[in-house]
DNA sequence: CGATTCGTTGACGAGGGTCAATGCACGTGG
DNA sequence: CCACGTGCATTGACCCTCGTCAACGAATCG
């Protein structure tokens, strides 16, 4: 169940088997939870931390004149509030956008870890500070990026991270979204990313169907896309 | 020199003397640097860590078109690269906007702190989630603000930071910004961002001149750009 | 079999990008 | 002290990307 996690881990260092095992021992309980249903909500504070086992989630925030903004996907093996013990309470929600399983780790054995397990702390904090890369990846897409080469990039970034967590092994993975869900994670609307994505179907560079996304031509796509997977910071080949 | 991060820590906890004399004396060095010059580059790896005494500078990105985005300002009192030391090299750049001095903290004092000094690690980590918590406003801004919004938003903000950093005590501060650099944080044009301005200072929401920023009427600016301080997680009043 | 949810399409218009020129405040050198 | 260059703010004209509104089709489901 912690499988992506680790493989994902694995990417920025060798992961013992005795640090497999203290992670699998801190989760305390697991949880299942029905497809749009919230994980955590702004200006709360919870007391664990929920780390994605299986399904989508996003973080996203509700803006005043009711539009939804999100800012993040949570795919398995992502961890969806480490920072929070240090916060006052959340500033943004997190809700799943499939049926999903996630683990509850309760601060405390975050806290262990990061006193005890100076390797684990590394690579949990590696993590976090990737989540962060990738916001900024986003928030130059969303400036500076046209509608049709921003999608096409955040396509090849969750190809990588889906490869990251063993979620694929060759170039298609399941994408489980709406196009209004794609919209609002881009800053565009439903009708726009419905035409962005024909444009790119035509354009051959991929197949989206079933909620399988294909990349056809991957050097295409990433010379497209301009996608440079340094901010992705795995240290080992993809 | 260091009072500015002081100030801003103190909004998280309170600090004291022997914890400020601490992280002065884990400064080395201090450098002045002249505007538009590089702190970081992309793709190196510091041995130090940052820390803005006087000056602004921002993080940047630069795009395969030429272009360049910029993903943060960093005032006085604002680290520029505490996480460095864990990944492998920066995805990112770090320039001055004006004129700067700037503090060199070695990682080696940063891991001392980290393992010695719980508070003070604690405060330092609450800045780092800070600066992420701005980046995800960031990116809802520019997905789903409109120009003028968006502008007054970021307003707003950097009022709060600077009298945070006790760069200010009224509704009025610094901003060295250029229009073009505006526009580039923004996501706009230079002659956007030029009409935007316009359209905020002849509604008498603003003044602008002298590289001087004067909100006339908070709670109205604050109403407009739909601004709810909760995520720079302030936890006593500015 | 309606009721939903999601994808798709068309028509229209506005927000904001692009290009280009002008003004204005400087600083510098002769 | 003037001539000139440079950086920055400002304007105008034009147009394209993308948002808005609205309708329709396809698939799924109780």
């Amino acid at each position: 169940m912690i499988g992506p996690l680790i493989k994902k881990l694995n990417h920025y260092m060798d992961i013992s088997d005795k640090e497999t095992q203290l992670l699998i021992d801190s989760i305390t309980r697991t949880i299942s939870i029905n497809r749009g249903e919230n994980i955590i909500t702004e200006g709360s504070k919870p007391g664990e931390t929920h780390l994605m086992l299986e399904g989508w989630a996003c973080r996203y925030k509700l803006m005043g004149n009711g539009k939804f903004h999100i800012m993040a996907y949570l795919i398995p093996g992502d961890l969806c509030d480490v920072h929070v013990a240090i916060l006052d309470q959340m500033d943004h929600s997190i809700r799943t956008l499939t049926p999903a399983t996630v683990a509850c780790i309760p601060h405390e054995k975050i806290d262990y870890i990061m006193e005890h397990h100076y390797r684990l702390a590394r690579a949990l904090f590696w993590s976090t500070l990737v989540d962060e890369a990738i916001l900024r990846e986003w928030l130059v897409s969303t400036g500076h990026r046209s509608a049709d080469r921003r999608l096409a990039h955040v396509f090849c970034e969750l190809l990588v991270r889906s490869r990251s967590a063993g979620l694929s092994d060759d170039n298609s993975f399941n994408l489980p979204l709406t196009q209004e869900e794609l919209g609002d994670s881009m800053g565009m609307t439903v009708v726009h990313t419905n035409r962005v994505i024909q444009k790119l179907r035509s354009e051959g560079l991929i197949t989206l169907q079933n909620k399988r996304l294909v990349i056809h031509d991957w050097e295409r796509m990433v010379a497209f896309a301009e996608f440079n997977p340094n901010y992705l910071h795995r240290q080992k080949s993809y």
